[in-house]
DNA sequence: GTGTTGTACATAGGC
DNA sequence: TGTACAACAC
């Protein structure tokens, strides 16, 4: 039995998962075995009887990893995994919240605010204070209010040495008193509480330290500061800490992922020899030379270094095009081409950094007839539809939820306006109530007061109906009830919403299928912490396109990486960041490991962006892959002019200059020029052609002209 | 209350 | 260039 899942692990990943009793750290290289390794010591564990599957904790990231986890365990494993503690750290930490609410100060059905809705209460907070939006912008307010809250400081113990991070502080404030009395946590709210609550309850956290002897991480690079100390609270002295990461692929730094954690805890551990998982058994061997001869530029890694025992393998293909639009075509023409050949549109992938990208490519692949299919972009809870009708539940379940009074007490419409609305909440405030508490002890008079008791009436009654009612029938009832089925049968265009609607019912279905005795909270928080694509997996075979952030965990038999620019990838803003670039290369990193047999980089040297024409230089990713890995297919750019009528290109002043070829009376971009009365300076710009044509020329004397190439008379230099 | 126009904005995105 | 959201008129 034992010998079942221990057979085919190569040495380090058996050492990894038979290790004894202690705190381990594996550093487990892309496509080295990580899940593998990991569900297989759980299994491991229990199968020997050193854990009890319910004497341990496993945490991931993602709700598709803790799934992954969960099915690979039930396979191996003669057990029911029901009730094991294996899932995201924000999907334990709500589960310990709902297990004690009372001590952490919350009432019994608490709602999970996703970004949407707490971005929105943000707003409703600034709006109370007289906050100027212009000035003090609700989504730097947000990324404030969370960063502090990862950083565990509470409005209170904040500090502020300037006006603005004063005001901040204030927002913050009365965000979290509007929370509390909502009965609403957001996103690092179940992190905070959850880290509270077992900081200060020395009984509990020694129940929860005893209990878990086993605690397995996944993505460790991937923790925040406060993860890492809650987890810190949950091991005891006896508790063993398997921790497997990767540095190399921490790409998460902008919403305060922490690599150092790694360090830390090898030190605050006392690991005396990490494990390292360095055979890769995804790609070939130029694909991971390439791979590794990249991350070397980076400073301060643990050190890994990946190898295969699969040959070398293809070359790493590189096309440079000449605009985004030939780019673009290139990459249809080679999946077509891979495609008639035998290999599966779903097994390739074209990788971009920002999601911008994807509209050209879509274009192009939409008029070759290629199917394919576009990860992120809406998820399924979080659509308007969805977000009304569980609105409607949450009332039924918390009338105190203002967000979610808000969102549907005029939708439908029922005639309650603006002005209602505003007398509400400032009702509201002055007693320190609920919207919904204080339009029932102190109603606002007019018309409108009848209006707002029709909606009150309606949700005690839909309350009332549905009480007894199992979960799914629950929403089939609100949907009939609140007038939301005939909202969007009425609409012209409301059939796809209409869908989603039945689509929810199902999902509620399903859940009570998977979740024995699930209640509407439990379902609710299952819709905040699982905004994911809930959607079946389309069968169509269709080509991947996603940004490089979304293909971290996956593997494709041909991967085209594109846009290696200057500017692009590595993007602009990242030069500024804190080891920016070195993000921007670890990105670049989990981009090239995501490849199986094939991978092309294609960049473009004229590239549309936001309407403007750029002209960015090569990436300087290209150069830290070493020539002889490469296969260059055109060295050149092609000076075809199978570009008749092109329009002229206009730049921006500032833009990355780049020598183009379009005719400029023997001018081009970037290049030194000398004028008579403004002396030297640099062409950055052009616009028009023949005689009308303009160019830019930026001279450090005179500043930026516009000079008309006809009159002008420039000399090259 | 709904449809229309106008203006600001545009890295990455898990829970 | 395209979208999203707010302010505006009907």
């Amino acid at each position: 039995m034992r010998d079942d899942f221990l057979s085919g692990l190569n040495p380090e990943q058996l050492a990894a998962v038979t290790l004894p009793h202690e705190s381990a750290l594996i550093l487990a290289g892309a496509g080295s075995g990580k899940t593998r390794v990991l569900t297989t010591r759980i299994a491991w564990l229990v199968d020997s009887g050193l854990a009890s599957p319910f004497g341990l904790m496993a945490v991931t990231f993602t709700n598709k990893a803790a799934r992954e986890m969960l099915t690979r365990l039930t396979a191996m494993l003669p057990i029911n995994t029901r009730g094991m503690w294996v899932g995201t750290f924000h999907g334990l930490c709500n589960r310990l919240l709902r297990a004690h609410h009372r001590e952490c100060g919350l009432p019994a059905a608490f709602q999970i605010l996703d970004m949407q809705d707490q971005l929105a209460l943000i707003k409703r907070v600034m709006r109370a204070l007289n906050v100027d939006e212009e000035r003090t912008p609700p989504r730097q307010v947000q990324q404030f209010i969370n960063s502090q809250k990862e950083s565990g400081i509470r409005a209170s113990a904040c500090e502020s040495y300037d006006p603005q991070t004063r005001r901040y502080i204030d927002v913050y404030g009365e965000y979290e008193q509007q929370c509390q009395r909502e009965g609403v946590v957001d996103f690092a709210e179940l992190l905070l509480r959850a880290y509270e609550l077992l900081s200060r309850n020395a009984m509990l956290r020694e129940h929860y330290q005893q209990r878990f002897r086993h605690i397995l991480v996944d993505e460790f690079q991937d923790t925040n500061r406060l993860q890492y100390q809650w987890l810190k609270l949950l091991g005891g002295p006896d508790t063993a800490m398997f921790v497997v990461g990767d540095d190399d692929q921490s790409i998460y730094a902008f919403r305060g992922a922490n690599v150092g954690n790694m360090r830390d805890f090898e030190r605050e551990f006392r690991i005396g020899k990490v494990i390292r998982l360095e055979q890769n058994y995804r790609s070939f061997g130029n694909i991971l030379d390439a791979a590794n001869a990249l991350i070397e530029n980076n400073e301060g890694r643990l050190g890994k270094q990946l190898w295969t025992a699969a040959g070398p393998g293809e070359p790493v293909r590189v096309f440079e095009a000449l605009t985004d639009q030939d780019e673009a075509h290139f990459i249809v023409e080679e999946v077509r081409q891979l495609h008639r050949e035998g290999t599966a549109l779903a097994d390739m992938a074209v990788l971009y950094r920002s999601n911008a990208q994807s509209r050209l490519l879509e274009h192009q692949l939409f008029a070759a007839g290629v199917p394919y299919r576009v990860y992120g972009g809406l998820r399924f809870f979080e659509r308007q539809e969805i977000k009304h009708a569980l609105a409607y539940l949450r009332l039924t379940a918390n009338r105190d939820d203002d967000g979610a009074w808000l969102r549907v007490v005029n939708f439908p419409a029922r005639g309650i306006g603006a002005r209602t609305l505003e007398a509400v909440q400032v009702a509201a405030r002055e007693g320190g109530l609920s919207l919904w508490a204080s339009c029932c002890s102190r109603p606002p008079g007019g018309a409108a007061a009848n209006k707002l008791a029709v909606f009150v009436r309606l949700i005690d009654e839909l309350s009332a109906e549905i009480a007894e009612l199992p979960l799914p029938e629950k929403i089939d009832a609100l949907l009939d009830r609140s007038g939301l089925r005939d909202y969007y049968r009425a609409e012209k265009d409301g059939e796809e919403r209409l869908e989603n609607l039945e689509e929810l019912v199902n999902a509620a279905q399903n859940f009570q299928y998977e979740v024995e005795g699930g209640t509407v909270e439990d379902f609710l928080a299952h819709a905040s912490l699982e905004s994911g694509e809930l959607q079946a997996e389309v069968a169509q075979d269709a080509l991947q396109l996603m940004t490089v952030h979304s293909a971290k965990g996956l593997e494709f038999d041909a991967v085209w990486v594109c846009g290696l620019e200057e500017g692009l990838f590595p993007h602009e803003n990242s030069l500024s960041a804190h080891d920016g670039i070195g993000e921007e290369r670890r990105l670049m990193y989990v981009a090239i490991t995501r490849a199986r047999k094939r991978l092309y980089l294609t960049l473009a040297t004229q590239r549309q962006l936001y309407g403007q024409t750029r002209y960015n230089l090569a990436s300087r990713f290209l150069r830290e892959i070493p020539e002889p890995l490469t296969q260059w297919l055109n060295r050149r750019p092609p000076s075809s002019a199978n570009h008749g009528g092109y329009a002229a290109p206009r730049v921006q002043t500032g833009a990355a200059v780049y020598a183009g070829t379009q005719d400029l009376q023997g001018f081009r971009i970037g290049q030194s020029v000398k004028h008579g009365r403004f002396g030297q300076g640099v062409i950055v710009a052009a616009e028009g052609s023949g005689d009308d044509a303009r160019v830019q020329v930026n001279f450090p004397e005179a500043g930026v002209k516009w000079l008309l190439l006809s009159y002008a008379r420039l000399e090259a230099c």
